[in-house]
DNA sequence: TAGCACTTTGCAACTGGGTTGCAAAAAAGT
DNA sequence: ACTTTTTTGCAACCCAGTTGCAAAGTGCTA
């Protein structure tokens, strides 16, 4: 994804962008899992941890990314779809390969309506299970 | 619950009851929520954190308790039920209130069977949805 | 374009949950 | 009683996430 490009999409989001901002839309876009901040720590050598933190947290602020938590409580960050509000993490399904600790997304697996008893509120969803990706399953 | 009750119960799951095992067992089995390493610190301000860890851990091995993550990834431990094997923590669903950071355990909410795609293989399964409990709704 | 205000960044330091090495204490075996 | 094994407390560490602060950068005004 080019330069401009993603300069037009932060700017729609409401981000001004910056140098930082822009190198990290560009990992996160290129990399096709879902990443974690030191997943973007170790390839963006040139850019701060808190940067990086930060940035990602100005991104989940304006949906443009969001995040879930996969096994070990470590945050995982993927771009939300170009259009709009983004509510994807709030209705989809995460795996996590406890092999090689990437994860996936998968977006394409049903998930049903939970309707939770009486007087609770709910704001947000995490579905994540764990196991064996295909991947790493061929490789044993 | 009794000293002795309990000392049979943790020598049927095959664990020698050792004092802070009993204590931990019963701080688990007094909180009617699932509960943190840091809340039983707190609690139990008699034995080591790390002693709680290990007999925590060890609780986990033989199936005395379950965990969870909540949206923090912190680990919340609850007791299983009694007989055999322990899978609640594959299937049921935990409720974690963003306001008190209580856990609530939905053992009663009914979660459908989820198909994963070619090549994936699950080991366990969190269903974790984060929001407001009843309680602290009331409290507003 | 100089001066000023605001924003962004890097650095260092810290938090908090979890985890480990090690030696002392306790329990079990002989 | 003495040796061996298990359990425990302490201190220290790991790592993800987070913050304070000052320097650098950006942009605006006059």
């Amino acid at each position: 994804m080019e330069y401009k490009d993603i300069e037009i999409r932060l700017e729609k989001k409401g981000i001004k962008a910056t140098a930082n901002r822009i190198t990290v839309y560009r990992a996160l876009a290129s990399a096709h899992v879902p990443v974690t901040l030191s997943m973007l720590e170790e390839a963006l050598v040139t850019v701060d941890k808190s940067s990086i933190f930060r940035v990602l947290s100005l991104f989940l602020e304006h949906d443009v990314v969001h995040a879930f938590e996969d096994g070990r409580g470590v945050l995982h960050y993927e771009l939300c779809g170009n259009e709009g509000h983004c509510d994807l993490s709030d209705s989809h399904l995460h795996f996590y390969c406890e092999s090689c600790q990437k994860s996936y997304c998968l977006d394409d697996v049903h998930l049903p309506e939970i309707s939770l008893p009486q007087g609770f509120t709910s704001h947000s969803i995490s579905f994540v299970i764990k196991g064996i990706c295909p991947h790493c399953q061929a490789r044993q």
